[in-house]
DNA sequence: TTGAAAGCGTTACCAC
DNA sequence: GTGGTAACGCTTTCAA
């Protein structure tokens, strides 16, 4: 724990001054310093064991190369921390760290979190939500180069909020290919099992289901358009009311709202005795980790593309700081179509 | 985004110096500053939406008010993140800010992550793990306060490393109360079907679970005790084999590794036609956020105490930074027994 | 009661 | 080719 070694320690071990030590040690040192006087710099900046103190640089340089996050659940929800994995791997590629707060949920606290944020001198700042969401953004978050992950400005925002590049997942697509999964295998009879709409994404979802269901000339059944929750037992609610009529008159496939509500629908169909897939075939969404893959039978989903929009979040902030025009308005990544097994072709009935 | 404002801007506005600027905003107005002063510089610090520049403070006072995380897989897993929640919500009451960074499994990738984390001149460090674990320390992590959250210091670490506080769940403690559980509940017929002993969490519940059964001097079945894995696929696997067994000849209760594998084992005595709990009880471990609680039926489990984990973490940590002499060695923080609905009393036979 | 000055560690500029 | 100096924004000490 003895102090760290510093710019001047090296200049004086090398017998040069500090703007040699820094010339040299920023590769800048060739013809500007002697060959020899190199060396020795080198060889004391090792010896010492000497890295330049960030947080002077930083002051010096008028920048921080640190990015805030600022997400409203980060880290209890396996879903921002994908997100945040994204914009954290693009920022460390290039020399950039991210400084992340968590509001846990409280939304007044993120003017706070911003504020925190921006005292530290953040270069830039993105804001992380669990589902995709309408957001109040900030007042602050306009005060340096910023993106929105996996949320969009609402209309109440700061003016200026609505040209905030916004990375979204293409849910209408997904909501489409999902359905277009199952039309293939044989389904007719399609069931859509979606959250909750007070989440944007299930109405999105919805409109691509249908448009899917029109393609290929089915008709919606309208009782078998509903909200079936986000967890395992309200899924598995749904499912028993479902598939309890009588084999021609039920469904023989069930679009979930997401992997763990499928989970919940698998489970009721093995209650009634039902096969998944031979008797029924059963869809998530999110293709959540430690969830989708090791389910049995492994669930059949949609992948959210959350460490893509964590990227392209993190590079829409990066390449407005190289001077490149700010990125604007939304980006729509597409979701994944992620066939296991639980799903199969249609029964014969 | 104009320049934010500084303490001269401050001054100038209230017509004073900026050391006055500077007492007054530090709470050490009074005394120093005319009062007539104090309301200037207090009104044109508002006006100007004055505070102060972290950085700044930061190279002055040579302390960062940043404590750095190390963490194999902080953000992709459910569990790192309790812990950096717990170590997040504590530094934020104490005014300090948390930088974490993600090795992503790369165990290489730590000695540059803590190298990084110096760099930003932090004032400590905590190391993460998901599961218990033991660690190599990385050398860095001795040149300031640290650490260990769910971890422990392998023999090979840097002298020194073996005095640091590690924070570890006591998972003794654990099996035993969730053997206990099942034995109060009648059973006598118990399977231990624990991860994989690749991590030392196992064998510590396999000591809490014979222990218990000692206790109630019922014998332990060798042929019952085995490695089922972490997935649900595996769980599956291993409790279909030993509930295939004619009623009087297989266990009426399984312990779990954790709770997907116990995910698996409800989904297997499901396919098997036996109801839990009636036939057979389950058991999770780790109180897995969004499996175990929404689980039908709901998964009797036990806690693991992720956040008070990275809460004693933290305490650990700023305590030693307060001057109070550094904790050390370990500290057990207990798991909690959670009964709901998948264990119930021993079946008659 | 106030203001001037030093210093934290860095880098860039400018004399030498 | 080299080394001194200023500046980043802050806090603290010391002198007026």
């Amino acid at each position: 724990m003895t102090r760290k070694a510093t710019a001047l320690d090296v200049a004086r071990r090398a017998g040069v001054s500090r703007s040699a030590v820094s010339l040299v040690l920023n590769g800048r040192g060739d013809g500007n310093v002697a060959k020899d006087s190199q060396e020795r710099i080198l060889a004391a900046a090792a010896e010492l064991n000497y890295t330049p103190n960030a947080i002077a640089r930083s002051l010096r340089d008028q920048r921080s190369r640190v990015i805030g996050l600022v997400s409203d659940q980060a880290v209890t929800s396996p879903f921002d921390g994908e997100i945040i994995a994204g914009a954290d791997a693009v920022a460390r590629s290039r020399g950039f760290v991210t400084l992340a707060t968590d509001t846990e949920q409280d939304a007044l606290r993120d003017l706070d979190a911003v504020r925190t944020l921006l005292d530290r001198q953040v270069d830039g700042l993105i804001y992380v939500t669990v589902g995709l969401h309408e957001l109040h953004v900030p007042q602050g978050m306009l005060a340096v180069p910023a993106a929105l992950a996996n949320c969009y400005a609402s209309p109440d925002s700061p003016p200026g909020a609505s040209a905030l590049p916004s990375i979204q997942p293409d849910e209408v697509t997904g909501g489409h290919d999902a359905a277009a999964h199952l039309i293939g295998l044989g389904h007719r009879r399609i069931a859509f099992l979606g959250g909750e709409y007070s989440s944007p994404a299930v109405a999105l979802r919805e409109a691509g289901f249908r448009a899917a269901m029109a393609e290929a000339g089915l008709p919606v059944r309208e009782d078998w358009v509903l909200e079936a929750g986000w967890d395992i037992a309200p899924g598995h609610a749904a499912a028993t009311a479902l598939l309890s009529a009588p084999a021609g008159e039920r469904p023989t496939a069930l679009l979930g709202g997401n992997d763990r509500a499928a989970v919940g629908m698998v489970l009721a169909a093995a209650r009634l005795g039902l096969d998944v897939p031979r008797d029924v075939s059963v869809m998530g969404y999110d293709d959540e980790q430690r969830v989708a893959s090791v389910m049995v039978p492994a669930l059949s989903t949609v992948a959210l593309p959350l460490r893509r929009i964590g990227e392209e979040a993190m590079r829409a902030v990066l390449g407005a700081l190289d001077g490149g025009g700010p990125a604007r308005g939304p980006l729509l990544i597409p979701c994944e179509l992620t066939p296991r097994y639980s799903t199969g072709p249609a029964p014969a009935v």
